[in-house]
DNA sequence: CGCGGTATTGACGTTCTTCAACACTAGTGG
DNA sequence: CCACTAGTGTTGAAGAACGTCAATACCGCG
């Protein structure tokens, strides 16, 4: 139903933290999945609903908001090709974020009760979730030291950078030059800044050379300028043993 | 070595995401512990160094930072007693937040190593360690919202709700009223704001007839009407299945 | 007593937001 | 082909929220 590629995704990315053997790699194959679409600006889970399935994305972009749309909303995570998507949801039962898709998206998704019985039975791919969790939590750390004290430009700076480290792990780009789609707006959202500042950042950026955004692709011309003007260490990204 | 009171912390806070079976309890029970005790101020574990040992909280408060030491600090967690301290550390083997002691603390410490054998023996264990994780990261999230979005008034109140909240959850006071020593400076750093902003922030609070603060312990007057203003929604810490 | 860490006050600046208006693009449907 | 809309990005001016600076008060401690 789905093409083999998935597996080697999920092994790929979990390898990157534990050894898997043949017996976790035999159990991942073995676990049931379905894929899954969403067009642009669907929402793919919603904070505090129950979550009987969990995913990874494959194609596509996806962030994670906290509190209420269209209220007051606050980005907290993105979510690139990879990744594993609302694993929070999976394992306590209720979801934490509301993932929302930038672009279409294309998702493998697995039942949580499979997903359980796999951390259950196998160690390393227990572990593997654990690693990967523990990345997320580092990020999401990082966040907060990025909106509580540094200055918008500074924020937009490390974002920038997060997502061109990313992209290139990801295998999207040569870290350069990469795809990312996001809107002034949500740029806005997830630095705790309004659009028309972040749009007058850009066009700074621009004029200083450092970073270029041409609809949807997003330049990164200065990296080593741009990371040392953000303060970025990309530490708290590489948290696996295998990197 | 070690009051037998220990063991029941862990357990007790393990237990609270997953049922441990008696051979989880033994083999929490047969896992080597020493007492470290930290003075007020003292660092604990620094980000970025190696890590060989990890511990839980028995007593007293501590915080985790992100950036460098007194160049631009944001506080990125607080660590409560029965709280775990830089799990991240002691799975990645470096360490992602400097931990700092604010009052004396007493910690029980296990090396790494066995710790990462218990991982690997015990699969509920490794998924009550996986839930305190995803809590940890749910926390980390709410952070970013609070620094991101939320007006200055509106970030201390937060603030205040989570603290009562986990004090009351780690049987320190009643909620209403317990200790919480930090200093107008610790508030500033954990909510972006400076000591300035958040002394004024207080005493309006205190007018206000919301929160009062007398050296060391807070009292919440009116937890509703705070946790109203301050947009309090205890969800993201509510993460276990047996709460 | 003098000293360092912490809290507070008031005057002054700056960053960032808010508001209202306008340009650009891509769909619509006539 | 042309309105008509809706979404997005940009502009300028006014204002609020918050930070910086310098000075003072408080408190425990040697």
């Amino acid at each position: 139903m789905l093409e083999d590629d998935v597996l080697e995704r999920v092994s790929h990315r979990l390898a990157g933290h534990v050894s898997l053997e043949t017996r976790d790699r035999q159990a991942l194959r073995n676990l049931p999945r379905e894929l899954e679409e969403y067009g642009a600006g669907a929402c793919v889970t919603s904070a505090g609903a129950t979550c009987d399935r969990t995913a990874i994305l494959l194609e596509g972009l996806a962030f994670g908001q906290i509190g209420s749309p269209h209220k007051l909303r606050q980005i907290a995570s993105f979510v690139l090709p990879g990744d594993l998507v609302d694993l929070h949801g999976a394992l306590t039962g209720v979801s934490a974020q509301t993932i929302m898709a930038v672009t279409d998206c294309k998702f493998a998704t697995f039942a949580v009760g499979a997903l359980g019985r796999l951390v259950d039975d196998c160690p390393r791919i227990a572990r593997a979730l654990l690693m990967e969790t523990l990345r997320e939590a580092a990020v999401a750390r990082e966040w907060v030291m990025n909106v509580g004290r540094r200055t918008a430009r500074q924020r937009v700076a490390h974002l920038c950078c997060e997502l061109a480290w990313r992209s290139r792990e990801a295998g999207l780009g040569d870290g350069e030059s990469f795809q990312m789609p996001l809107s002034t707006d949500q740029f806005a959202d997830a630095t705790g800044l309004t659009r028309l500042h972040v749009s007058q950042i850009f066009q700074r950026f621009e004029d200083d050379g450092l970073v270029v955004r041409d609809g949807p692709t997003m330049s990164i011309l200065h990296a080593a300028k741009l990371g040392a003007e953000a303060d970025f260490d990309d530490l708290y990204l590489r948290v696996g043993a295998n990197r």
